[in-house]
DNA sequence: AAGCGAGTGGACGAAATAGTCCAGTAACGT
DNA sequence: ACGTTACTGGACTATTTCGTCCACTCGCTT
């Protein structure tokens, strides 16, 4: 369930050893999220963990395992931030609001975008070896927002006549394509639009009348 | 306006020198449409339109000349696709519907994904030169659903209160993010979800009471 | 037909980059 | 303390890949 995988490979490392496979991973993480992956060398790792040549095949062995392990990494920061209890399972309208509300006004510069999406669509075509991953990740995500809708549904917040999976879908869909666009056009406003317009449709089967319009 | 950077480029070509650089865009396009950007090399490009290296230096002196010619091919397909008389401008349900209907049922595989959006997500973040590009075909493709959508609402097909901007952001998110997580999924559910929701919002602004559900 | 420019071919050069090798250092267990 | 194991450094190699160079051919014009 958890994501560990990262945890495997450092099964038999000494604290040093591991030190070093984080502080790797870390600046790794930093260099992909911010200028894509294949853009991102062995060089420019190196330089920014502070490690030599050999450590990162030390520790792994290929890229794609490097790969591998920040997409982990990075799984692990959405899957848990989105399972924090700030949204509380996203079983409320409310809690939906508060998610789109966090992107849209202090969330992250918009250049960046989504990690994971970004980084999915960049490997997807690729014959690196972490399709699987990616799919289980996402898969992971849109759980999140189909338990919590059909919650809603069943404590009868929501009409049944609404149909979660399609939501959990459209909402995901919706901020990472709102994501795409912002990217593309270096303004946060589709992403703003695209969001809103995905709470505007989840509010319009709220069953009482306190829709909490806005 | 319209988009015409490929013909720029081949001002003073002759027939037959104009006819070899279609052929290398074609296969070009074909190949970065399958198989992304940066693993779209040289020699693949050669071998597929049966040129030497030379003629790829020829016509596309770098690889970004070449991506932006290819770019400017899917983008006129992609507005083209929209603007035809098939959709009638959008300014109907029907047409968002028929619209969806496209993709999801008889589309392109799911695999292969949107060109420009993974096309747009893979570049981005690069160096590349090509962002203002893809930046303006978004736009205008934005601008389709847009004009269709405020001409929905002067007409009274839709209530006052959509914000055709909102929507046409929504519906292009949903079908971009859709793709996105189909391909990751490698399972059109997503998609088809994500458009369904998209048109279902659409109808919730329908003044008239021949909704068409479905 | 002769000349000139566009078009073409294949080999080559230069640069970037992933991953290896081996020697040297530090840390841990006994 | 000592040996084993983990850890580190930097140079090196192999490969990929973009782009160039120069010689050659084709086709149009006069």
């Amino acid at each position: 369930m958890q994501v560990d995988n990262g945890a495997d490979a450092a099964q038999k490392l000494t604290p040093k050893g591991q030190a070093t496979r984080e502080r790797i991973l870390e600046h790794a993480a930093a260099l992909i999220y911010g200028k894509g992956v294949h853009a991102t060398n062995n060089e420019l790792v190196r330089r920014a963990a502070g490690v030599s040549g050999s450590q990162l095949s030390h520790y792994f062995p290929t890229k794609e395992s490097l790969v591998l392990a920040v997409i982990d990494w990075q799984a692990d920061s959405v899957l848990g931030f989105h399972r924090s209890e700030r949204f509380a399972g996203f079983d409320t309208v409310e809690a939906f609001q508060d998610w789109t509300d966090f992107y849209v006004l202090s969330g992250r510069p918009f250049e960046d975008g989504c990690s994971l999406g970004s980084l999915a669509s960049e490997i997807v075509k690729t014959d690196l070896d972490v399709h699987d991953r990616l799919a289980e990740v996402f898969a992971q995500w849109r759980e999140i927002f189909h338990v919590g809708l059909d919650r809603m549904r069943q404590l009868g917040r929501i009409d049944a006549s609404a149909d979660p999976a399609r939501l959990a879908d459209m909402f995901l869909a919706a901020y990472q394509g709102g994501t795409l666009l912002a990217q593309v056009a270096r303004d946060i406003g589709p992403l703003q639009d695209a969001l809103s317009a995905a709470v505007d449709h989840l509010r319009t089967f709220v069953t009482s009348d306190d829709q909490h319009m806005g």
